[in-house]
DNA sequence: AGGAGATTGTTGGTGCGCACATGAATTTAT
DNA sequence: ATAAATTCATGTGCGCACCAACAATCTCCT
């Protein structure tokens, strides 16, 4: 059944050593960041520096599909850290506005935040650090 | 509201990026291989080269949770790629085999899966290519 | 032998993530 | 101004991902 030396090596698959990276990313937010996910805190960071916006923008500048931005706000909300209000102007629209709560702990938890990314980033040295941000920036341009 | 330059940037979030990268890899991935999801393919790929298993053991080997795993593979057996048998030494124990249409299947994809992360990785030259990979293999151990 | 502790697999619950379909509202193009 | 195309939000369905709790089984140690 096995092959002695098979061409293909999963460890040598981008897509691979990506998914390790991410799970080893989110384990070390989710115990340094325990009260908010990931994507909670993405979201949040965004309406705190650009203020109120409609859900699908929201989804867009935080990189969330439509469906799964719902699914967030609905969270955000039933925890008090965001508000869902009629846009006047446009009556398709949901602006979601971050409240005081979740102002206030969004900026509680930059600090954190950042720490959780230089926990995750130490095994590489500076340097190497900064390129595999450049590396990555590329890829996702 | 608004602030005039945050200190805190998404953009520079090694896990905003890192997520960012994964959503566009799983895209390229699921347009070349609509057959199979990743975690699918990394699953019969451990199968073909390293023989029947464990279902536990094949979690560990393709990175994933017991829970997540038993998904994977109750859909793999659905699409009768797998199959799970008893173990006659261990009582806990159910192994995973891959059926000889799953072989084919997965070495069908091989190809296509070299094209994915060709694909995905074409921004980047093919020495910073090996920069990433390399430095994604430190950070993942 | 026998009991403490570890391993294996399962279940239930929560939270992304995407594809597809739908309906309402708005924009555009004729 | 009306029809066509687009946008926004929602819903459903499927698939990963992890946690916590659990029962069955196995190992190891005294």
């Amino acid at each position: 059944m096995d092959q002695d030396s098979p061409s293909y090596l999963l460890e040598d698959q981008y897509g691979y050593q990506l998914r390790r990276a991410v799970q080893r990313y989110q384990g070390i937010f989710a115990r340094l960041i325990p009260d908010l996910t990931t994507m909670q805190f993405a979201s949040l960071v965004r309406l705190d520096q650009s203020g109120a916006m409609s859900q699908n923008l929201l989804g867009r500048v935080a990189s969330m599909d439509a469906a799964t931005v719902k699914g967030v706000v609905m969270r955000l909300q039933a925890l008090g850290l965001v508000r869902r209000l009629a846009d006047p102007t446009d009556k398709r629209r949901l602006t979601v506005e971050i409240t005081d709560e979740g102002r206030a702990l969004v900026r509680r938890m930059y600090d954190p935040a950042v720490q959780a990314m230089e926990v995750a980033l130490a095994p590489l040295s500076p340097s190497e650090r900064v390129t595999l941000m450049a590396l990555l920036s590329r890829l996702t341009g």
